[in-house]
DNA sequence: GCCGTTTTCGGCCCGACTGTTTTCAGTCG
């Protein structure tokens, strides 16, 4: 069993002992396995083959959930998660992941209602029904509707770098067979859109055949849907459906771009081909020929396809029909697309010193071996309780162990900052005196993201107000599957960033992608500038910046619009005020 | 169910917000 598989099961039990009242601290262990199962960068039945005691130095896990998952690795199977799992069916669980509803609600929506899943909940709701039930009214069933409207938006979708371990793992699975010549990512994984559906494959192959059986023989298939010699479809036990294509060499860029997208993006090429005289499909651009026979003309690689349309190659990216392909024909495409190769540090950071788990020691360690040029620790301000957010004495207190550090260490820029919230009034969590001591100053809001838009402007223009503010940090608060972003008008945001020299973040935490690839753009447009942050939480984290990257891309970005591709000198003239 | 300069039992993050109540349960971060 994969470690996905083991911990995709550890949370589905966290969530049953909820709803059955189980400890709390219980449950939470469960959470804190799968979490840790899920980074963990072996595979536990490899480190149980090698010496099952190792299995012991894995963080969260004690000696019942060892055996747990040795019993897994063993069988197959989890004998204690089928028993749970005839008492409740993953439908059911399935509310627990709209917003506002919890194991207490779901468990009292089942035992008095009998509803079973979503769609009996949203019958329910629409018949009033839960207006009856003791501690829920009109309100509750209100927001229940809402939630349920948010959450099909986007159900079935993985988020991309969800998608992107996935499609990782089934390409490097497939690469065991030598029958391989070439494998690509396609479909909206490659244009990195931020939520993903099905996973598209494309190959070139030496025998097909046995390039498929060799596909429907992944670990976690669920069932083989459709098995051809060019199209094989799998759907897996955690949700999507994979697609393999063996595509022909000579046709391979021009599957490429059909198999990528975006839908609208291919109509509007091959409506500007046929114009030209040319029909473009999968299998190649093709010209009428002598005897009114069709001639292949372009179709090995994508440069040769777009080139013979007369335009640019188009980033994948960019593959929206958003004007990309008129700009590829005039040549205007961005110049300088951002690449992760351009990104010189990281400016948003957390460590122990409040809810992340990395020394700054570590922290500074990590940035070197990724070759950055600069770092910012940036912790959390006292207003974020949760995070054991810091006061004016404990941040001058990290202030001088920053220095400290930053004084040994050759090479490596390390600034002090602060991720300090912006209170409802708009004013920050943090005096300016203290302020005034830092580096770089990255203000965001953490509560009241319910405010009416004037409310929600003025506080954010307010705190912009503030000359110490360096950073607008996730800027519009959404999380993409949780929590719908603020009611705020952006564009005076944008333009406030733009005159105040404050950098707009494209935060890549969790499933905050935020700001998204349509804000960058329009926030471009309006002359803002830009700064990528991880968010890191922990030193694995740092990675996550390369989802960044792909958002800016997709938000028409290049490296001169954004802070840290620019050396340590440039960085600290740019932030000062 | 995990963990240990608080060490094998007893603590484990805990305050704000919301909608429902009339003093609080549930949810969130």
């Amino acid at each position: 069993m994969e470690n996905r598989e083991i911990a995709a099961i550890f949370s589905r039990i966290a969530d049953v002992l909820e709803i059955k009242g189980e400890n709390v601290f219980k449950v939470r262990a469960y959470r804190v396995a799968s979490q840790n199962i899920v980074s963990l960068s072996r595979q536990l039945g490899d480190i149980y083959k090698e010496d099952p005691s190792n299995l012991d130095n894995i963080p969260g896990i004690g000696k019942d959930l060892k055996e747990k998952i040795i019993e897994m690795i063993k069988t197959g199977e989890l004998k204690q998660y089928n028993q749970l799992m005839k008492e409740f069916s993953p439908g059911f669980l399935e509310m627990l992941d709209l917003s506002g509803l919890g194991p207490k609600k779901v468990k009292k929506l089942g035992d008095e209602l009998g509803i079973k899943n979503i769609d009996d909940l949203e019958k329910a709701c629409k018949k009033g029904k839960l207006e009856h039930i003791e501690g829920m009214g009109a309100k509750t069933q209100e927001k229940i509707l809402e939630a349920i409207e948010h959450f099909r938006k986007a159900e079935g979708r993985m988020l991309l770098p969800e998608a992107d371990r996935l499609a990782g793992e089934i390409v490097r699975y497939l690469l065991r067979s030598k029958n391989f010549r070439k494998l690509e990512k396609a479909g909206s994984l490659r244009r990195g859109r931020e939520t993903v559906g099905d996973l598209d494959i494309l190959a070139i192959a030496d025998d097909a055949e046995k390039a498929m059986d060799h596909f429907i023989k992944f670990p976690g298939v669920e069932s083989v849907i459709a098995k051809g010699h060019t199209k094989t479809s799998i759907s897996l036990r955690e949700g999507p459906q994979v697609d393999l294509r063996v595509i022909d060499a000579s046709c391979f860029g021009a599957a490429l771009m059909y198999f990528t997208g975006s839908k609208q993006h291919n109509v509007e090429l091959r409506r500007i081909a046929k114009g030209q005289g040319y029909k473009v499909s999968e299998y190649g651009v093709f010209a009428a020929g002598a005897g009114g026979k069709e001639k292949m003309v372009a179709g090995r690689t994508e440069e040769e396809v777009f080139r013979k349309l007369g335009m640019q190659w188009i980033p994948p990216e960019l593959r929206e029909a958003l004007g990309e392909i008129e700009a590829a024909m005039k040549d205007a495409l961005p110049a300088g697309l951002i690449e992760m190769k351009d990104i010189q540090g990281d400016l948003h950071l957390h460590t122990r010193d409040t809810d992340g788990r990395a020394s700054i020691e570590e922290t500074v360690e990590e940035a070197k071996n990724r070759g950055y040029k600069y770092i910012a620790i940036t912790d959390h301000s006292k207003n974020v309780r949760i995070a054991h957010g810091m006061d004016e004495k404990r941040l001058l207190d990290q202030v001088e162990r920053v220095r400290k550090i930053a004084q040994k260490e050759k090479g490596i820029k390390i600034l002090a900052g602060i991720e300090v919230d912006i209170l409802e009034g708009g004013k920050l969590d943090l005096a300016d005196h203290v302020l005034k001591e830092l580096d770089i100053v990255i203000a965001a809001v953490h509560s009241r993201f319910k405010l009416d838009k004037d409310k929600q402007t003025a506080r954010i223009l307010k705190a912009m107000d503030n000359k110490y503010v360096n950073v607008l940090a996730h800027p519009s608060g959404r999380l993409i599957t949780k929590r719908t972003e603020i009611q705020a008008d952006f564009d005076r945001i944008f333009r406030k960033a733009a005159e105040e020299n404050i950098f707009l973040e494209i935060n890549t935490h969790g499933e905050r992608t935020d700001l998204n690839d349509v804000h960058c753009r329009r926030a471009k447009e309006l002359g803002a500038k830009f700064v990528i942050g991880s968010d890191a939480h922990r030193i694995e984290q740092l990675d996550q910046i390369k989802y960044g990257i792909i958002t800016a891309r997709r938000g028409w970005l290049e490296r001169q619009d954004v802070l840290n591709t620019c050396s340590a000198s440039e960085l600290f003239k740019a932030l000062k005020k």
